[in-house]
RNA sequence: GGUCCGGUAGCUCAGUUGGACAGAGCAACGGCCUUCUAAGCCGUGGGUCAUGGGUUCGAAUCCCAUCCGGAUCACCA
């Protein structure tokens, strides 16, 4: 790597002269402003005072050194205190000459098993947008990691027992008149989802109603005959009652299968699925063994809490006063059992930024359990996607629905498409193009923000096709695959022979110099664990192949065939990183739109 | 109230370890299709980087305080 080479001269030449010992940091270059004329560019201040040289004299002798010890190096200018280095024409020819796949693989000296649980819906109501971005985003990083050369496991765990599944049983028993998917010809998730606004409804009018005769609202929910309902569905169905189960099963086998079509569309794969009606006990046992060590505390009505006063947290519970388990037990159970199982380096939660404190509290309880591996938990918790109104609430209807946007999404794509006269529709391959550009709407959108912070959707404003968006993007990939198209019919061939005698011009420069940049960003947004940096890098990488393709003839101009295939080369380069890129994100590309 | 996160153009967002005059897209306005795809390109207007201090050669970026918004502190998940 380019920049590596320089900083690593510099320090050497640095070090020796004034007989101190900085590291590379100090002399990272940085990219020259486009108003300067130059390359990278080292700035003398933070090392004035190890010398005694103005900034001016620094810049002289360092700029000397390095044009001598680097080939590549054929100039320098000083701008007060910036010392900008030229790099040499032939280096960036040979660079994009020489690109390939490899050059976009990274180099990885500690390889780590990595599990990411995402996804982990309730299986109660159909996926929203904000499930979107915590698949999209959990499919991104775990494509990241594993670019990185490390071993990912996916896994989800369904929320498919509990109180809240026990309602929408309640309600379909009630007044369901045995419908099913079939029947209502509706998906299974949006059927069950039904139930549980209806339980809710009943439920709130129920409320409603008790109240008015003069009960207080706390008893209220006491009183409700339907939560009663529920709560007994609950306790049949942890006694294993044959007719509950089977119930239960039947409804979550519907919801599943609605899933499972929502996670095709997106794109959305696991390596290994836990159902907490399987896991939830599991973290029971365990609680009941640190009661004997004095970690935890027994109280007087038989609940069991820990102290985490000291850990700068509370007080929290984790076991009820009944003995049945809270969401932490379960959390405790299943992470113990899952590095039993998977013997995991670092295992990623893709949970929403509500819960942060919830995973504090989960890792110091660990830890205070003595499970050495506790830090390797770590929560990437995301921001939440807001509407204009606020927050999405499910219970109120105020959502927006996946499989609702996904068709939208592909209805605009179509609509769009047909407006521009671009594909044709008897074309084989068009359901199957409208369905990536749409998908690439969708995903981009929703990945080129930076995960930690909250985002806005606004369904009046449909997601856009134009500018800073996927489309953009797949349609710059799609330009220069037309190209080649045109070029393997021309019987052009980009032959590996060209010889370095070309003019190049500043934007070729600049493209190369961007796709010298893939690794590094690939590399930043796994350390950072932030899919928008490739987001926003592959926008400008297409802008700037745009603009450059606007002014350029590739393959159509007169100029001698060198610089045909040079260029040729470069446009091959670019869709390859496009490609490469888009693919991180979980974003496909058409070859044609 | 405690803790955490955020505040950059009318709107949505970049600006990661401090570097040269703060960037895109959308929206508005004006140009560019006998040419490798106009889902594109070029241009114009638009900013007290929430506010006030500090740190230093240099701050949107680091520190402190204040204001505003959000999340969280359940025998919910």
């Amino acid at each position: 790597m380019i920049t590596s080479v320089i900083s690593n001269t510099a320090k050497e030449i640095f070090n020796l002269k004034y007989s101190v010992q900085l590291s590379e940091k100090s002399f990272f270059p940085i990219k020259t402003k486009s108003e300067f004329d130059g390359d990278y560019t080292l700035v003398m201040f933070p090392l004035l005072s190890f010398s005694k040289n103005t900034p001016q004299e620094l810049a002289k002798f360092l700029g000397d050194e390095l044009k001598n010890k680097l080939d590549f190096i054929t100039d320098y200018q000083i701008i007060k205190g910036f010392l900008n280095l030229k790099i040499s024409g032939k280096y960036w020819i040979k660079y994009n000459i020489e690109f390939d796949e490899n050059s976009c693989k990274i180099q990885n000296e500690n390889p780590l098993k990595i599990v990411i649980e995402f996804s982990s819906p309730n299986t109660n109501k159909p996926l929203h947008l904000g499930h979107i971005r915590n698949n999209l985003l959990g499919v991104s990083l775990s494509n990241i990691l594993t670019f990185n050369n490390n071993e990912v496991i996916k896994v989800s765990l369904l929320n498919d027992r509990g109180i809240h599944i026990c309602k929408t049983m309640v309600a379909w028993e009630k007044w369901g008149n045995n419908i099913t998917p079939e029947s209502a010809n509706k998906k299974g998730d949006h059927l069950i989802g039904d139930f549980y606004v209806k339980f809710q409804t009943e439920y709130d009018n129920e409320i409603k109603n008790l109240i008015k005769t003069g009960i207080p609202e706390n008893e209220a929910t006491e009183k409700s005959e339907l939560l009663c309902e529920a709560k007994k569905m609950l306790k049949k169905w942890e006694r294993g009652n044959k007719k509950v189960v089977e119930l239960w099963s039947m409804l979550n086998s519907w919801v599943i299968d609605g899933f499972n079509e929502t996670y095709q569309k997106l794109g959305v794969t696991f390596d290994k699925i836990y159902y907490e009606s399987e896991t939830y006990l599991k973290g029971k046992d365990i609680i009941l063994r640190e009661l004997s060590k004095g970690n935890i505390i027994l109280e007087n009505d038989n609940s069991v809490t820990i102290d985490l006063t000291e850990q700068g947290l509370d007080k929290k519970i984790l076991l009820r006063s009944d003995g049945t388990s809270v969401y932490i037990t379960q959390d405790i159970g299943t992470a113990v059992d899952r590095f039993k199982e998977l013997k995991f380096d670092k295992h990623f939660y893709v949970v929403g930024n509500e819960q942060i404190y919830h995973f504090k509290v989960l890792r110091e309880v660990l830890k205070i359990f003595g499970y050495e591996w506790f830090d390797k938990l770590e929560h990437f918790s995301y921001g939440m996607v807001e509407l204009p109104e606020g927050k999405m609430k499910s219970r109120e209807g105020k959502v927006v629905d996946a499989d609702d946007l996904i068709e939208e999404m592909i209805n605009t794509a179509d609509a769009l498409s047909q407006e521009l006269g671009k594909i044709d529709k008897s074309d084989q391959n068009y359901n199957d193009i409208i369905f990536k550009i749409a998908m690439g709407a969708l995903k981009y959108f929703i990945l080129k923000v930076d995960p930690k912070k909250n985002m806005l959707f606004d369904p009046k404003e449909s997601i856009d096709f134009n500018g800073n968006t996927g489309p953009f993007i797949q349609y710059t990939y799609t330009r220069i695959n037309s190209i080649i198209n045109k070029a393997y019919n021309e019987n052009i061939k980009f032959d590996n022979q060209i010889d370095y005698d070309i003019m190049l011009k500043d934007k070729e420069i600049e493209l190369i110099k961007e796709l010298n940049e893939f690794k590094n960003v690939v590399n930043d947004s796994a350390k950072t664990l932030n899919p928008a940096l490739i987001a926003n890098y592959t926008y400008n990488l297409a802008k700037n192949f745009n603009s450059y393709y606007q002014d350029t003839p590739i393959i159509k101009s007169d100029s001698d065939e060198k610089t045909k295939k040079f260029r040729l080369k470069l446009s091959q380069n670019v869709a390859l990183v496009i490609k490469t890129a888009l693919g991180l994100l979980g974003i496909d590309v058409p070859e044609k739109m």
